[in-house]
DNA sequence: TTCGGATATATCGAAACTGGATATATTCTT
DNA sequence: AAGAATATATCCAGTTTCGATATATCCGAA
Protein backbone atom coordinates (compact mmCIF):
# COMPACT_ATOMS: atom_id res chain seq x y z
CA UNK A 1 0.00 0.00 0.00
CA UNK A 2 0.91 3.77 -1.08
CA UNK A 3 0.47 6.18 0.38
CA UNK A 4 -0.62 9.57 -1.31
CA UNK A 5 0.72 12.89 -0.82
CA UNK A 6 -2.78 15.51 -0.90
CA UNK A 7 -0.76 16.58 -4.29
CA UNK A 8 -1.14 13.30 -5.46
CA UNK A 9 -4.20 12.37 -4.16
CA UNK A 10 -5.57 15.76 -6.08
CA UNK A 11 -3.95 15.17 -9.28
CA UNK A 12 -5.41 11.44 -9.06
CA UNK A 13 -9.25 12.51 -8.37
CA UNK A 14 -9.13 15.34 -10.66
CA UNK A 15 -7.63 12.85 -13.27
CA UNK A 16 -10.42 10.38 -12.45
CA UNK A 17 -13.23 13.27 -12.78
CA UNK A 18 -11.72 13.92 -15.88
CA UNK A 19 -13.37 10.69 -17.23
CA UNK A 20 -16.95 11.40 -16.32
CA UNK A 21 -18.62 12.53 -13.30
CA UNK A 22 -18.55 10.07 -10.09
CA UNK A 23 -19.18 10.33 -5.77
CA UNK A 24 -16.93 10.13 -3.45
CA UNK A 25 -17.40 6.17 -2.75
CA UNK A 26 -17.47 5.43 -5.87
CA UNK A 27 -14.05 7.44 -6.64
CA UNK A 28 -12.16 5.55 -3.41
CA UNK A 29 -13.19 2.60 -5.27
CA UNK A 30 -12.16 3.28 -9.06
CA UNK A 31 -8.39 4.01 -7.22
CA UNK A 32 -7.93 1.74 -5.40
CA UNK A 33 -9.22 -0.81 -8.62
CA UNK A 34 -7.07 1.24 -11.33
CA UNK A 35 -4.06 0.93 -9.25
CA UNK A 36 -4.41 -2.73 -8.45
CA UNK A 37 -4.76 -1.96 -4.47
CA UNK A 38 -1.75 0.34 -4.11
CA UNK A 39 -3.47 3.29 -4.19
CA UNK A 40 -5.70 4.24 -1.20
CA UNK A 41 -7.74 7.64 -0.42
CA UNK A 42 -9.58 6.98 3.21
CA UNK A 43 -12.99 9.08 3.54
CA UNK A 44 -11.03 11.22 5.52
CA UNK A 45 -8.45 12.30 2.77
CA UNK A 46 -11.43 11.74 0.08
CA UNK A 47 -14.06 13.82 1.24
CA UNK A 48 -12.20 17.10 2.63
CA UNK A 49 -10.34 17.36 -0.79
CA UNK A 50 -13.79 17.10 -2.61
CA UNK A 51 -14.86 19.91 -0.77
CA UNK A 52 -12.19 21.98 -1.53
CA UNK A 53 -12.23 21.19 -5.18
CA UNK A 54 -15.90 22.33 -5.04
CA UNK A 55 -15.35 25.45 -2.61
CA UNK A 56 -12.27 26.42 -5.30
CA UNK A 57 -15.05 25.76 -8.53
CA UNK A 58 -13.22 23.05 -9.82
CA UNK A 59 -16.01 20.96 -9.62
CA UNK A 60 -19.74 21.44 -9.74
CA UNK A 61 -22.01 19.01 -7.50
CA UNK A 62 -25.41 17.75 -7.01
CA UNK A 63 -27.48 15.08 -4.98
CA UNK A 64 -29.30 12.24 -6.04
CA UNK A 65 -31.73 10.06 -3.97
CA UNK A 66 -30.84 6.18 -3.97
CA UNK A 67 -34.10 5.14 -3.73
CA UNK A 68 -34.27 0.92 -2.91
CA UNK A 69 -36.78 -0.26 -4.62
CA UNK A 70 -40.27 -0.55 -2.90
CA UNK A 71 -38.54 1.65 0.01
CA UNK A 72 -40.59 3.60 2.28
CA UNK A 73 -41.46 6.71 0.23
CA UNK A 74 -41.06 8.86 2.73
CA UNK A 75 -37.92 7.78 4.01
CA UNK A 76 -34.97 9.96 2.75
CA UNK A 77 -33.08 7.22 1.51
CA UNK A 78 -29.37 7.21 0.79
CA UNK A 79 -27.64 10.20 -0.70
CA UNK A 80 -25.14 10.40 -3.45
CA UNK A 81 -23.30 13.51 -4.12
CA UNK A 82 -21.80 13.93 -7.79
CA UNK A 83 -18.96 15.57 -8.51
CA UNK A 84 -18.53 17.10 -12.37
CA UNK A 85 -15.64 18.44 -13.17
CA UNK A 86 -15.92 22.21 -14.31
CA UNK A 87 -13.95 24.25 -17.34
CA UNK A 88 -11.64 25.43 -14.18
CA UNK A 89 -11.58 22.40 -13.21
CA UNK A 90 -10.14 20.89 -16.47
CA UNK A 91 -8.00 23.54 -17.17
CA UNK A 92 -6.44 23.37 -14.00
CA UNK A 93 -6.02 19.78 -14.70
CA UNK A 94 -4.04 20.28 -17.52
CA UNK A 95 -2.02 22.67 -15.97
CA UNK A 96 -1.02 20.06 -13.18
CA UNK A 97 -0.22 17.53 -15.42
CA UNK A 98 2.69 19.79 -17.37
CA UNK A 99 3.54 20.79 -13.66
CA UNK A 100 3.78 17.31 -12.64
CA UNK A 101 6.01 16.04 -15.84
CA UNK A 102 8.32 18.93 -15.38
CA UNK A 103 8.82 18.66 -11.39
CA UNK A 104 9.28 14.37 -12.84
CA UNK A 105 11.26 15.08 -15.36
CA UNK A 106 14.00 17.58 -12.96
CA UNK A 107 13.71 14.74 -10.19
CA UNK A 108 15.05 12.09 -12.30
CA UNK A 109 17.81 14.29 -13.01
CA UNK A 110 18.53 13.66 -9.14
CA UNK A 111 17.97 10.32 -8.91
CA UNK A 112 19.43 9.11 -11.75
CA UNK A 113 22.84 10.72 -10.72
CA UNK A 114 22.38 8.88 -7.43
CA UNK A 115 24.78 5.23 -7.45
CA UNK A 116 21.88 3.44 -5.86
CA UNK A 117 19.68 4.91 -9.53
CA UNK A 118 20.87 1.13 -10.32
CA UNK A 119 19.81 -1.10 -7.39
CA UNK A 120 16.80 0.35 -7.09
CA UNK A 121 15.06 -1.80 -11.12
CA UNK A 122 14.33 -5.01 -8.52
CA UNK B 1 9.94 27.96 -9.69
CA UNK B 2 8.21 24.43 -8.89
CA UNK B 3 7.69 23.86 -4.96
CA UNK B 4 9.25 20.75 -3.46
CA UNK B 5 7.54 18.85 -0.83
CA UNK B 6 9.20 17.56 1.72
CA UNK B 7 8.76 14.09 0.45
CA UNK B 8 10.92 15.33 -2.70
CA UNK B 9 13.34 17.48 -0.80
CA UNK B 10 14.11 14.50 0.44
CA UNK B 11 14.88 12.03 -2.29
CA UNK B 12 16.93 15.17 -3.57
CA UNK B 13 19.13 15.90 -0.48
CA UNK B 14 20.29 12.13 -0.36
CA UNK B 15 20.80 11.51 -4.17
CA UNK B 16 22.92 15.10 -3.67
CA UNK B 17 25.16 13.39 -1.15
CA UNK B 18 24.89 9.63 -2.70
CA UNK B 19 27.63 11.22 -4.97
CA UNK B 20 29.73 12.72 -1.91
CA UNK B 21 29.77 14.04 0.99
CA UNK B 22 28.37 17.87 1.86
CA UNK B 23 27.05 21.16 3.84
CA UNK B 24 23.91 22.81 4.07
CA UNK B 25 24.98 25.67 2.31
CA UNK B 26 26.07 23.83 -0.81
CA UNK B 27 23.64 21.64 -1.08
CA UNK B 28 21.02 24.00 -1.63
CA UNK B 29 23.58 25.85 -4.37
CA UNK B 30 23.76 21.94 -5.53
CA UNK B 31 20.04 21.74 -6.17
CA UNK B 32 19.48 25.46 -7.72
CA UNK B 33 22.45 24.31 -10.09
CA UNK B 34 21.73 21.23 -10.79
CA UNK B 35 17.70 22.08 -11.60
CA UNK B 36 18.40 24.84 -13.77
CA UNK B 37 17.05 27.18 -11.25
CA UNK B 38 13.74 25.25 -10.80
CA UNK B 39 13.97 23.74 -7.34
CA UNK B 40 14.94 25.39 -4.55
CA UNK B 41 15.17 24.44 -0.68
CA UNK B 42 15.67 27.53 0.98
CA UNK B 43 17.15 27.27 4.70
CA UNK B 44 14.11 26.91 6.46
CA UNK B 45 13.55 23.71 4.53
CA UNK B 46 17.48 22.58 4.16
CA UNK B 47 18.45 22.28 7.88
CA UNK B 48 15.57 20.75 9.70
CA UNK B 49 15.46 18.22 6.54
CA UNK B 50 18.92 17.65 7.77
CA UNK B 51 18.56 17.53 11.58
CA UNK B 52 16.26 14.76 10.53
CA UNK B 53 18.15 12.54 8.28
CA UNK B 54 20.87 13.09 11.15
CA UNK B 55 18.32 12.34 13.95
CA UNK B 56 17.08 9.23 11.82
CA UNK B 57 20.65 7.99 11.01
CA UNK B 58 20.23 8.42 7.92
CA UNK B 59 23.87 10.87 7.72
CA UNK B 60 26.39 11.31 10.10
CA UNK B 61 27.92 14.90 10.61
CA UNK B 62 31.01 16.41 11.57
CA UNK B 63 32.05 20.21 11.87
CA UNK B 64 34.77 21.52 9.50
CA UNK B 65 36.29 25.20 10.99
CA UNK B 66 36.42 27.55 7.94
CA UNK B 67 39.42 29.86 8.47
CA UNK B 68 40.02 32.86 6.68
CA UNK B 69 44.21 32.66 5.35
CA UNK B 70 45.77 35.26 8.30
CA UNK B 71 42.42 35.02 9.90
CA UNK B 72 42.98 36.13 13.80
CA UNK B 73 43.64 32.71 15.52
CA UNK B 74 41.48 33.08 18.85
CA UNK B 75 38.32 33.98 16.26
CA UNK B 76 36.20 30.70 16.25
CA UNK B 77 35.97 31.47 12.32
CA UNK B 78 33.00 30.25 10.07
CA UNK B 79 31.82 26.76 10.86
CA UNK B 80 30.43 24.25 8.12
CA UNK B 81 28.85 21.36 9.23
CA UNK B 82 29.53 18.22 6.76
CA UNK B 83 26.82 15.66 6.06
CA UNK B 84 27.92 12.18 4.80
CA UNK B 85 25.67 9.59 3.82
CA UNK B 86 25.50 6.42 6.26
CA UNK B 87 24.89 2.96 5.11
CA UNK B 88 21.46 3.21 6.07
CA UNK B 89 21.05 5.97 4.33
CA UNK B 90 22.33 4.11 1.30
CA UNK B 91 19.49 1.75 1.90
CA UNK B 92 17.01 4.17 2.63
CA UNK B 93 17.74 5.82 -0.87
CA UNK B 94 17.90 2.61 -3.06
CA UNK B 95 13.83 2.11 -0.76
CA UNK B 96 12.66 6.08 -1.88
CA UNK B 97 13.81 5.23 -5.29
CA UNK B 98 11.94 2.18 -5.95
CA UNK B 99 8.88 3.77 -3.94
CA UNK B 100 9.10 7.02 -6.32
CA UNK B 101 9.41 5.06 -9.33
CA UNK B 102 6.68 2.69 -8.23
CA UNK B 103 4.25 5.46 -7.52
CA UNK B 104 5.00 7.31 -9.95
CA UNK B 105 4.64 4.33 -12.60
CA UNK B 106 0.93 4.08 -11.02
CA UNK B 107 0.09 7.92 -11.44
CA UNK B 108 1.49 7.72 -14.85
CA UNK B 109 -1.67 5.64 -15.71
CA UNK B 110 -4.38 7.98 -13.91
CA UNK B 111 -2.97 10.77 -15.90
CA UNK B 112 -2.68 9.44 -19.40
CA UNK B 113 -6.45 8.60 -19.52
CA UNK B 114 -7.42 11.76 -18.42
CA UNK B 115 -8.28 13.65 -21.79
CA UNK B 116 -6.13 16.56 -20.45
CA UNK B 117 -3.24 14.30 -20.65
CA UNK B 118 -2.47 15.20 -24.58
CA UNK B 119 -2.58 19.21 -24.11
CA UNK B 120 -0.51 19.03 -21.62
CA UNK B 121 2.61 18.34 -23.59
CA UNK B 122 3.47 22.18 -24.27
C1' DT C 1 38.96 50.70 5.38
C1' DT C 2 34.56 50.18 5.07
C1' DC C 3 30.49 48.65 3.12
C1' DG C 4 27.64 45.31 0.84
C1' DG C 5 26.91 40.88 -0.96
C1' DA C 6 27.79 36.16 -0.50
C1' DT C 7 28.65 32.41 2.67
C1' DA C 8 26.81 29.60 6.43
C1' DT C 9 23.76 27.59 10.05
C1' DA C 10 19.62 27.76 12.61
C1' DT C 11 14.89 28.77 14.89
C1' DC C 12 10.06 30.72 15.09
C1' DG C 13 5.32 30.48 14.37
C1' DA C 14 0.97 30.66 11.88
C1' DA C 15 -1.30 28.07 8.61
C1' DA C 16 -2.13 23.98 6.19
C1' DC C 17 -2.07 19.16 5.85
C1' DT C 18 -2.36 14.08 7.42
C1' DG C 19 -4.64 10.01 8.61
C1' DG C 20 -6.62 6.99 11.98
C1' DA C 21 -10.71 6.96 14.65
C1' DT C 22 -15.25 7.94 14.95
C1' DA C 23 -20.26 8.96 13.72
C1' DT C 24 -24.44 8.06 11.25
C1' DA C 25 -27.53 5.94 8.19
C1' DT C 26 -28.98 3.00 4.32
C1' DT C 27 -28.96 -1.12 1.34
C1' DC C 28 -27.61 -5.70 0.05
C1' DT C 29 -26.60 -10.56 1.05
C1' DT C 30 -27.01 -14.76 3.34
C1' DA D 1 -31.99 -11.13 11.64
C1' DA D 2 -27.29 -10.25 11.39
C1' DG D 3 -23.50 -8.55 9.17
C1' DA D 4 -21.09 -6.74 5.22
C1' DA D 5 -21.06 -3.20 1.96
C1' DT D 6 -22.51 1.36 0.54
C1' DA D 7 -22.19 6.32 1.44
C1' DT D 8 -21.01 10.84 3.41
C1' DA D 9 -18.81 13.44 6.88
C1' DT D 10 -16.21 15.38 11.05
C1' DC D 11 -12.69 15.27 14.88
C1' DC D 12 -8.23 15.90 16.48
C1' DA D 13 -3.47 15.25 17.68
C1' DG D 14 0.56 15.24 15.29
C1' DT D 15 3.34 16.70 11.39
C1' DT D 16 4.67 19.64 7.61
C1' DT D 17 5.29 23.95 5.35
C1' DC D 18 7.60 28.14 4.37
C1' DG D 19 8.34 33.02 4.80
C1' DA D 20 10.44 35.77 8.20
C1' DT D 21 13.87 36.31 11.28
C1' DA D 22 18.48 35.86 13.81
C1' DT D 23 23.40 35.56 13.93
C1' DA D 24 27.98 35.66 12.35
C1' DT D 25 31.85 35.29 9.02
C1' DC D 26 34.33 35.98 4.60
C1' DC D 27 35.42 38.43 0.34
C1' DG D 28 35.82 41.95 -3.14
C1' DA D 29 35.26 46.56 -4.70
C1' DA D 30 35.24 51.38 -4.10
Amino acid sequence: MLTLKQDHSQLVVLSVLAVGPSYGYAISKDIAARSEGHFKLSPSGMYPLLTKLEKNGLVTTGWEEVKAAGADPDSTGRRRKWYTLSDKGHKQLAKRIEHHRQVQSILDGFVSQAPESELANG
